[in-house]
DNA sequence: ACAATCTTGTTAAATGATTGTCAATTCTTT
DNA sequence: AAAGAATTGACAATCATTTAACAAGATTGT
C-alpha cells in the first residue's frame, strides 16, 4: 500500500529526533566559522559521538554525504533545518505571563529561528495591558478567538500545574498544532497534536540524583 | 573485590534515572490524596507504561514492594526521594540574572525540595544590587570568592553561550558540585562533576519536528 | 591516467532496554 | 485456619539501539 511519490513513511525513533539539534548546532558553528566540507571521523571527534552513529543518523533521511569526501557542511545543515521544520515559520502564544513566560517572551533568538510571538494571555487583571517586547498580555478569556482569527501553530504553555490540563483542553479545541508545556504536569490530548515537556524540577531532580550518586 | 557493606555500585541506566522524577511526581500525588498503597499494574494504568518496567525499574534499588499487596505510596516515594537525592539540601548561585535566571530565581518551588538559591550573579552593572527574593545581584568577580565561602553545591548557568564555557571553567575551578546549563551549548567538565543541559531551543526543535512531520 | 587514500552507506554483530511470564509469597475472605 | 486471589521479583524473550566492519565509489596527488 503505497502513498505515491512519499517514501518517508518509515519511522525515525525519537532517539534520533532528539540528537538532530544537537547536529544541527555543531553544523551551524562549522558553517559560521567557513567549513565547508567535514567527514564523519571528524565530526565525531568534534561531537564526541561514533562516526557510525553520525552516518546511521544522517542515512535515516537519506544519502547526505559522499565517499571519499564526507558531507558537505552548508548542504547539511539547510536539510537538516528542513527535517526539523526549521524552513517555515510558526505563530505562537504563550499562556501565562508569569516570569517564564515573560523570560521567554524577552528571549529574541526564537523569532531569529522563525517562532514569532503573536499573543501573551494570564488570567491575572495586573498584567493586562503589560507590554512584552511590544506585546500586550490580554486575558485568558481572549484566547480562543486570538487562536483561532491569528493562525496560531504553537501554545507556550507557563502556567502552574492547577490550570494547564484545563488549558491544553481549551488550546485542543481552538486546533492548536502543538503545546510546548513548562506545567508540571502530563497533559493528554489527542492523537496528532503535538506535546514537548519541558520539565525543569524533573530535570533538576536528575542533576541531584547526579550529586548523590556520585 | 568488594568495598564492605556497599551494594550499590551496579550502574543505573539513564533511561531508569531519567523517569525516577515521574515516579516521584505520581507517587507525590497519590500520598496527597491519601492512597495509601498501589500495585505496578494500577500505577501502570495511571502513568501509562508497562507494570513490567514498573517493578523492573523499582527493583534497580532494592525490593521496595511486597508480594500480593503491592507498594506503600508514602514508603515508596520517601524511598525515591533519597534515590534522587532529595532528603539533602543544597546551596545554589545563579550565574545571569538576564530573563531566564531572574525567572528561575523567583521560582518557589525549588527552595521547597531544598535547593536554595544562596547568590546571584551578573556582569552588567545595571543589575548589581537588584533585589530578586531577597537577594542582591552581584558582580561576577565575586563568584568565586561567595562559592568558597558559602558552601556552594550547584551553579545555575544562564548566560549567553558565549560566555557559558569560560563561567564553566570558572566555577570548576571553585570546586562546584554541579552545573544547570541553560546556555545553548556543551560544556565540557572534568570527570566526577555534574552537568545536566536544559537547552530549550533543541526542545523547540524536537517540537516543531513533530509539526512538520505529522 | 593511475594508484593510493579516504569516506560513505549498508549490513551484520553486539549491546542495551523493554516486555512477558511465572514461581513464590502475602493478603483477603470465608 | 484454609482456600483463593493478588502481586512482587526474577528470569527469559523480544525488541530497539548502537557499534563495528567492509565493499563500493569518490577524491587527491603524482
Amino acid at each position: 500500500m503505497w502513498r505515491l511519490g512519499i517514501v518517508d513513511d518509515k519511522v525515525i525513533s525519537q532517539a534520533v529526533v532528539a540528537r538532530l539539534p544537537r547536529y544541527y548546532r555543531y553544523l551551524g558553528e562549522l558553517k559560521d566559522s567557513g567549513i565547508e566540507r567535514i567527514s564523519s571521523q571528524d565530526l565525531s571527534t568534534l561531537m564526541k559521538v561514533t562516526a557510525s552513529q553520525i552516518r546511521q543518523d544522517f542515512n535515516n533521511f537519506g544519502g547526505f554525504g559522499q565517499q571519499g569526501y564526507g558531507y558537505n557542511v552548508e548542504y547539511l545543515y539547510n536539510e537538516i533545518a528542513k527535517i526539523l521544520g526549521l524552513d517555515k515559520s510558526y505563530n505562537l502564544i504563550i499562556v501565562g505571563a508569569g516570569n517564564l513566560g515573560q523570560a521567554l517572551a524577552n528571549y529574541v533568538n526564537f523569532e531569529r529561528r522563525g517562532f514569532i510571538v503573536k499573543g501573551i494571555f494570564d488570567k491575572n487583571p495586573v498584567l493586562y495591558g503589560k507590554e512584552l517586547r511590544g506585546i500586550a498580555v490580554q486575558p485568558v478569556e481572549q484566547i480562543e478567538r486570538f487562536v483561532r482569527e491569528n493562525d496560531i501553530d504553537i501554545a507556550v504553555l507557563t502556567i502552574p500545574k492547577e490550570g494547564a490540563v484545563k488549558a491544553a483542553e481549551l488550546l485542543v479545541r481552538c486546533d492548536i498544532k502543538a503545546i510546548w508545556n513548562f506545567a508540571h504536569v502530563d497533559l493528554n490530548v489527542p492523537e496528532g497534536i503535538v506535546v514537548e515537556n519541558v520539565h525543569l524540577s524533573d530535570s533538576l531532580m536528575k542533576l541531584s540524583y547526579g550529586i548523590a550518586n556520585q
